[in-house]
RNA sequence: CGGGGUAUAGCGUAGUCCGGCUAUCGCGCCUGCUUUGGGAGCAGGAGGUCGCAGGUUCAAAUCCUGCUACCCCGACCA
């Protein structure tokens, strides 16, 4: 059926390069690691940014905007955070160029050199604590609960369209709190909120959990986590939310009065998903043919196809067509009527599984001598002939039983990927062998677990919050353990 | 940064070892006609500083030297 498409049992990783060529999702850029996102790619972020966007202001957030730019020093007031990015900064160390007459190209201009270098952002903490030191002063600027859409940049050595880029599109949510126990609340109630969001509209199963101390973010009390199984076995973090302590308020000295009239630091919490949830789509759902998007992110729901012969029937058939549109967009279904001369039915109907539209209709001369529309969902590739009398109401019904088919599909895979290890060689043998997540007892020791990641390449994913605790001992050393963890190789 | 490799039309490539005629083929693109229920057919056409710079030679995509860029494996990836 699809030509020239690499089979995910074949090559994985090139599998998943052709999926973001040919739906058109995003390509390589001139600048090294970094891409550019393409129309149909980056309406897939729209959607995924308004429908994030929206829960975050019902859980009383407001978006501001803070800059690129950030001067070195502010990097440095934290000293966890600094060693976490310093290795892949870009930093702006001049502010002009002039034309060289002999080369006739242009130069940096020696005399244009900044008094103190930027740093391209990599995260905005400093930044925006910087801020926040001017804005809170009493507990009745608490809570401070800001997000924001924005660029950052990191470095990186090798990278994947969408999975890691050099730089990359995500929201960062900042917010400041009177207590450690409202803080803490608040790391929690945005990992749910991704949890939801990944869950219910990417359709995409996530395990909730914290992170061992040596996977925490730079700078983090503790860092909570979604993470999220990928067909190939692999897990892929999608989203994280760190309790911050007071480690930023002391480090940009942002302090407020209580109702006691007593100084105090303010309580941290910091927050992000990026475009990499694209790259967890794409892997989460998508097959041979292409790739398979869950209608509540698609930016287009259903697209129609005329077949014909001769402008005469088009005319009637778009006349169908058209009506079908209306009652469609009537219930708020994105559609394409795609009566483009230029591409025949065959073509089009290759092109949009590609792209992962989730129902395609048909219409031709037999279906309008009937009365009736060809449909086929792209989940499962069946076709069935329906009736046009009360279409709108049946694709409606469709969309929702695929967005549910995908989930349901994710978790029983999720289900089957995930295994219990007790001994040291069950365990090399599923993550060699299976793939997927191992639950297995740690003795709760960074040095372990770093042995671990040297010997098996698998890292602690999350200790999940609904872990039910469980006598038992360290796969590796041996020890006394409470509960098992989450051991994955990851993305 | 260490090891290996590649560079020829928008993309993918042949030719390079062993120098020689108008640089090969496919996809894509343009024009026309016929087609249209699973990636159409035919005919015609456009498109090249063979990565860059220098050298050897009657003659260089091909041999030599230098440079640049990119890819793969490692290192790195809170």
């Amino acid at each position: 059926m699809a030509k020239n498409f690499t089979k995910r049992e074949e090559n994985y990783s090139q599998w998943y390069n052709d999926i973001v060529q040919r739906a058109d999702l995003a390509e390589n850029s001139s600048v090294r690691g970094c891409m550019v996102i393409k129309p149909y790619g980056y309406s897939i972020w729209e959607n995924m940014r308004d429908v994030l966007d929206k829960m975050f202001k019902e859980t009383g957030h407001s978006n501001a905007y803070f800059p690129l730019f950030i001067p070195k020093s502010f990097l440095s007031r934290e000293a966890e955070h600094v060693e976490g990015f310093a290795k892949e900064c870009a930093v702006v160390t001049h502010y002009r160029l002039k034309a060289d007459p002999e080369t006739h190209t242009v130069v940096v201009d020696p005399e244009a050199k900044l008094e103190e270098e930027l740093i391209v952002r990599p995260t905005s903490e400093t930044i925006i604590w910087d801020s926040y030191k001017n804005w809170i002063h009493s507990y009745r600027d608490l809570p401070l609960l800001i997000n924001q859409w924005a660029n950052v940049v990191r470095w990186e050595m090798r990278t994947r369209l969408f999975l890691r880029t050099a730089e990359f599109l995500w929201q960062e949510g900042h917010t400041a709190h009177a207590t450690s126990q409202e803080a803490i609340e608040e790391s929690e109630r945005m990992m749910n909120v991704y949890a939801d969001f990944v869950e219910n509209y990417m359709a995409v199963p996530v395990i909730k959990g914290v992170k061992s101390p040596n996977e925490r973010f730079a700078g983090a009390v503790e860092t909570f986590c979604i993470e999220a199984l990928m067909q190939d076995g692999k897990a892929l973090q999608a989203g994280t939310s760190h309790f911050l302590g007071q480690n930023f308020a002391k480090a940009f000295d942002v302090k407020f009065l209580d109702k006691d009239n007593t100084l105090q630091y303010v309580w941290a919490t910091s927050w992000g998903v990026s475009t990499r949830l694209i790259g967890a789509l794409i892997m989460a759902h998508s097959d041979d043919n292409g790739l398979v998007l869950p209608p509540k992110l698609a930016p287009i729901q259903v697209v129609i196809v005329p077949i014909y012969k001769s402008p005469e029937q088009l005319a009637q058939i778009s006349e169908a067509a058209g009506k079908i549109v209306a009652e469609l967009k009537e219930k708020g279904i994105s559609v394409k009527y795609d009566d483009d001369d230029s591409n025949r039915p065959g073509w089009k109907f290759n092109e949009y599984e590609f792209k992962g539209v989730p129902v395609r209709l048909v219409i031709g001369p037999r279906d309008l001598e009937e009365g009736t529309v060809e449909v086929t969902r792209r989940d499962t590739l069946e076709k069935s002939t329906m009736q046009i009398a009360g279409i709108a109401e049946k694709v409606n019904n469709l969309l929702d039983a695929i967005q549910k088919n995908l989930f349901t599909k994710a978790l029983n895979y999720r289900s089957e990927m995930t295994t219990k290890a007790d001994t040291w060689d069950e365990f090399c043998d599923i993550l060699d062998n299976k793939g997927g997540f191992v639950l297995a007892h740690w003795d709760g020791t960074t040095e372990t677990e770093v042995a671990i990641k040297e010997k098996t390449k698998a890292t602690i994913r999350a200790i999940a919050l609904d872990s039910v605790p469980e006598e038992g001992k360290c796969i590796l050393t041996g020890k006394p353990s409470h509960k098992r963890v989450i051991f994955a190789r990851s993305y």
